[in-house]
DNA sequence: GGCTAAGCGAGACGGTACGTCGAGTCTTGGT
DNA sequence: ACCAAGACTCGACGTACCGTCTCGCTTAGCC
């Protein structure tokens, strides 16, 4: 989450675990309450009892900071077998929609990306903190729906990594544009169709390469 | 675009129109420079030759300005009939990756998306300006397909217009997480992938509402 | 008062004189309200129902027009014979007493000889305006001290006129320090303690040539 | 000198004693160099180098700043025993006449004395800093005029206080006025002119109240 | 009676300074 | 080595006024 500056962390006053979460949660407070932009430093390090320099000692900047207090919200995200592609499908794109309603996801997972376009460390840590930790979802609801046998069984590798990530730029950017953009719900009728469109679209994709 | 506060802009000095061009100009090339977070509109008055007053007294803060200096770059999008639904999307699909891969659009558009959550009349005015005037591209691809006989002719309006608009977010969505948010290359294989889903797809959409 | 820059200003359309005497009170009535540092121009301008660009027509700034505005105000001064060189005194000093009791005096003197003091041409001004207009009364009231007998006549014109100057600053002098400086009041027992200080100092003054 | 607005300030950095001085000192040279009315927060900043904010959270504008500046260089003035009560005032009367030839204080006295006439403060701020501690002046010249026997010893107190205090409003008054009103040079002719009408005077209110 | 030159109200313009706020750093004394 | 507190530098903010300019529209005097 953060990492120790020093090499040697064995000596000296140990950090103070308690500030850690503490932090983390005034951060998602404060988003609830002033949003991305009027979200401050100070603000958060009030909220949290904590001094500036205690911020600042764990993360870089209000960008970090962020991604790390958000992130763990995304970790809520599960997928339970319900049986097919479609609801299993439906069911996951419902649980990012009501994710993405949460003030706090909102504004803040647009602002970081819009920081990381022109930051190379931020866009690594949104990729190892959210990004690559929710692929898992596609995957298992990809090899469930192959043991189901919904799906054909892999053949190349890197064909099927590759439709994995598109299923999760589909899904993922659909929800998002949606809600976000748009700024339409996300409503039963809208999944139905989204899902309907993947799970009729990935059998022409399976055969793209043949 | 910049709204006049006055009822009756007959009276005194007008308003100089090369002001309004030269500060939209100002904007990108300062987006190109900087980025959003560290664009500033003082930085923006002196490229533009314009008092930081002449800004204010047209935009109310930084998010409208940006709206109104990257919407423009949108219209850029066009559809020529390339013979077939697939080709038409790969397509506009590629353009709409070229526009993003822009420095002026990356930065921009996730910034002012994120302001736009708590922000009504800005989320109005990113719709105005950028989200209503590109749907104009799925009706035209719609249509041109539905008269190749691609795609069955309209039966409820209804429906229509909702998988208009589903089409619209999962393309649009799509190439945005793809590009900003997983960060990887919108390229042939990717986009000839994200067409085959649509393509396929769309059958088992129409098919949904029987 | 204020200047023609055109050579000839028989031709075009004549100032507005309703104007001037619109501006002058409007910036009286402005000095009253705000006092002298929260006095702009376009308060002014709209007080007096006029136009920004006819208050530069006429005076090339603020302290000018301060200066014409206030100028006229000590005019009001004036020296009634009351009989001895004291009762004079004491009428003059408690005449000018009320005149810096008056806010759009107290607040634009003091403010337009602190301007003065680096530019000469509105030391200029102030002087042809208030000070060498102001100075009559102390050579009235020495003329008519003489007639009286209870001044020597005038021997050397010099000296006379270096008295009259050094009377002219104690009497103003005292009056705007006691009144502005130290913010005590102008009483009788103090106007009493000056004239006396005066008159009794004057036979002291007249012997020093000798 | 500047107050401190936390009750306890024992904790967290406490403010720098160098930037207190380094202050008053840019303020000087920006009033010498530049005048009062175009002396800017942020040019006094500069020359310290200081943030504008330190500035700000010492004192509370630019009036109070400048007093405080100014209000140090009348320590400068002193009465040494020249032998007699009128050497004494030619002496006082010549120092404080050179004081208010230096630019930082010709150009800022006035204007904080206009100041004052409309901000409760910051009159009690110049009476405590300037007015109040030069008295000293008048109290000491005229204990050691008594001792010398050229003055009657005390009687009424409160008419001793009230003729210092008249003593002291015409003296710096006078002088105030011809070299700052009248703009006119307090040379040696002016000051024996006007120490003669002091001491010559000063006999005549001593009697007044008999 | 039309011409012309200046005046006029309105308000946008380029500037400059304001006073405030937030970021991120540094310096205390104390744990 | 940690911590809370709070002062520090820096730089942007959005506002206010300055004094100038550009409009379209009077308003006089002279031909």
């Amino acid at each position: 989450m953060c990492s120790r500056t020093s090499r040697n962390s064995r000596t000296g006053r140990p950090r103070s675990i308690e500030a850690d979460t503490a932090i983390l949660e005034a951060t998602r407070a404060a988003l609830v309450d002033l949003g991305w932009s009027k979200l401050t430093m100070g603000d958060v390090a009030g909220r949290a009892g904590v001094a500036k320099t205690t911020l600042y000692r764990r993360w870089a900047n209000k960008n970090e900071l962020v991604v790390d207090a958000v992130a763990v919200l995304f970790d809520e995200l599960e997928l339970p077998d319900l049986g097919s592609l479609r609801a299993d499908i439906e069911h996951v794109v419902l649980q990012f929609a009501a994710l993405l309603e949460r003030p706090e996801t909102k504004t803040a997972l647009m602002a970081v990306v819009a920081e990381s376009t022109r930051d190379a460390p931020l866009r690594e840590r949104i990729r190892a903190s959210i990004v690559d930790r929710q692929k898992r979802l596609v995957l298992d609801g990809r090899r469930r729906a192959q043991q189901r046998g919904e799906l054909p069984s892999d053949r190349d590798p890197t064909t099927v990594e590759a439709t994995d990530d598109l299923i999760f730029d589909v899904i993922a950017g659909a929800v998002v544009h949606r809600a976000l953009v748009s700024a339409e719900p996300v409503d039963g009728q809208w999944v139905a169709r989204l899902s309907a469109l993947l799970v009729g679209g990935l059998g022409a994709v399976a055969t793209l390469g043949e």
